[in-house]
DNA sequence: CCATGAAAATGATTGCGCCTCATTAATAAT
DNA sequence: ATTATTAATGAGGCGCAATCATTTTCATGG
């Protein structure tokens, strides 16, 4: 069966990449031996190089395997008719949960990126992850719900680079989830004229608004 | 002479230091061999290790020098009697100008940060580079032009998380500094209610808060 | 079923680069 | 000068990534 033989093959490679991913991020890249690798994986060492032509590619598959499965849990964690707020709510919170659970991961990433020779490169995997910033955005200035005064890429190196810095900062003092960090930075995000949908009924943030409004009176009396 | 020997010694540590430096934002660790580094410090392979115990403790004490170096540099930028956005700014700026210009070393850092065995930890020198925010910070809280209504760490993780993204945008880009990321990062702080100091005039920020408490007006009104 | 050739897998071997260490040189102490 | 101490050297050891000649597995046709 010509079937069974592919499927063979594929699943050799999936063993390959799982057991690298899972020893990566347990000892590390440098920590993690070739031969680990094809023990964990059931095959001979020579065999790996069949399926990945050196050490770096492999650790960039399972790179991009990270990012593509990420890709896959952001868009589906994202309820794509709610409020721009709410989605980005949801997307920075996938995130960042994400991040904290495989910080491993993210060192990982940033060593996938340094090919050995030049020029820090952009993996193929994660543009397409940052999309799904930018996909929720588009669909905030096509509802009006979002002015677009600043441009996208400078919005997503705020709400990507936070999320990371902060995920950082918890996993160092090995405190878990935050939720204040995704209150806080959504905060900043109301700075880019993002206004609730139309039709949103939302007392609390009219609440907010209004003490908000009594605040902006009492400065500007000061002046 | 007792000291031109102990000068000797630091000489020597140095050459290799910067010998180190220049090799690693060159060709990255993994393209650099010890052997380069000794011939382009003038000593043989072997004396290397009696400065740095092996290369990773090389890579550190390079990684190390260069955010003394900018800590340095960040402390010179800022005008400590300036007000607080200013400041800010003068920060933001020299920050994102360094990373730009010396890309490499980010990525060299992320590399050092990553010990063999396990924990990601954090360089102590890092840290200290990151107090210079802290202490601008105090002194706006202290003169009363900010209200620290936010953890001063999330701020943090804002501010340097979003200017290294997007320097990284920025190299990958191939584009120069743009003064519009610092803009646009600034204007998000506004939203942690920092204030102008009282003896502050500033009839633009004035501006800008009517114009903010009309839209605020229209936007509760239509609720 | 066996024969045949191609594809896949193997693991001993090779080469390279980090690091050690026995030896030599320079410097300080007496 | 002599000895003791400290610094420097570079050939060799060793670990590990990567190769490749050999063996095994498998598909195909008679």
């Amino acid at each position: 069966m010509g079937d069974t033989q592919r499927q063979r093959l594929e699943a050799r490679e999936e063993a390959i990449l799982a057991a690298a991913a899972s020893l990566f991020s347990e000892s590390g890249v440098d920590g993690t031996r070739m031969a680990e690798i094809a023990r964990k994986a059931d095959v001979a060492e020579g065999t790996v190089y069949l399926y990945y032509k050196n050490k770096h590619e492999l650790l960039e598959a399972v790179v991009d395997r990270f990012w593509r499965e990420l890709t896959k849990g952001a868009k589906a964690a994202v309820t794509s008719n709610a409020p721009l707020i709410q989605q980005l709510t949801e997307l920075a919170s996938y995130h960042l949960h994400s991040l904290i659970d495989d910080f491993k991961m993210v060192e990982i990433t940033s060593r996938a990126r340094q090919r050995h020779g030049e020029p820090g490169r952009q993996l193929p995997q994660i543009r397409e992850y940052v999309r799904v910033f930018d996909l929720i955005m588009q669909r905030g200035i096509a509802s009006g719900e979002l002015e677009a005064s600043t441009p996208a890429w400078q919005m997503r190196d705020v709400f990507y680079g936070t999320l990371e810095h902060s995920a950082r900062t918890l996993v160092l003092r090995e405190q878990p989830f935050d939720s204040s960090v995704i209150d806080n930075l959504l905060s900043l995000f109301d700075g880019y004229r993002l206004k609730h949908a139309p039709a949103q009924q939302d007392s609390g943030s009219k609440q907010a608004a209004l003490e908000l409004l009594q605040q902006l009176e009492s400065e500007i009396s000061r002046w």
